[in-house]
DNA sequence: TGATCAAATCAACTTTATTTGATTTGATGG
DNA sequence: CCATCAAATCAAATAAAGTTGATTTGATCA
């Protein structure tokens, strides 16, 4: 295995961890509409802010999220292109999948 | 919210999370290839066969794999069409995703 | 029926993830 | 410089996930 085909799993891994807690998919939800700082997020899904703010972070180190700063606030949005690496994940082992016949356990 | 929408969330958040571990992604680059029985992937990955079973109970019931009993062996293989769900999810989000103008935080 | 083998399950343990409240950092504006 | 506020970080606690070796289940076949 190459050390590319490690890290694209690894990405994997982590784009796909990321996506799978329910706070971080309403945060996705939301943000896949606008823009937002945390304070906005804060309000919106009545959490902590310390909450908030780790699972911020699970997302924007798996690649999901940008972060720009713009005076005191935060604004977290969208990162697509990482979303379209999973979504091409998917799209390829579905493709690729060939429906071969089935090998039979004792074959050798 | 809908109960729907909760299914729906719910096997969304199984569904990366299961995807989100390298032993799992190795199962199921496997079986991209062909159906196999437990005891060729224990082979294959090199792995203990409780520690296979755990895992390929957690992409099962993620609804990822589908497994079939022939005599003493179970095959297991991949269930395309909850790859399509995942997939069909990262899809319509980025295709949804307007690129507004970002808020501004004060704005209310 | 009893031996055998594949696979699942279990209980005990280790590791990793998440939550919480408190503190720190860093930008802004008086 | 100091006060203020948004956001990040931290340490301590809880919860969830993964690993291990042993045992159980269930199908097959002599």
């Amino acid at each position: 295995m190459t050390v590319t085909l490690a890290i694209t799993s690894i990405s994997l891994e982590m784009g796909f961890k990321a996506l799978s807690d329910p706070l971080r998919l309403q945060i996705i939800d939301l943000l896949q509409e606008q823009e937002l700082c945390v304070c906005d997020l804060c309000d919106r899904l009545q959490v902590r802010q310390s909450k908030l703010s780790f699972h911020l972070k699970t997302l924007k180190e798996a690649g999901l999220l940008r972060a720009t700063q713009q005076g005191k606030w935060v604004y977290y949005s969208l990162n697509l292109p990482q979303f379209t690496v999973l979504e091409q994940y998917l799209a390829d082992l579905r493709q690729l999948s060939p429906m071969r016949p089935p090998r039979v356990c004792s074959e050798d």
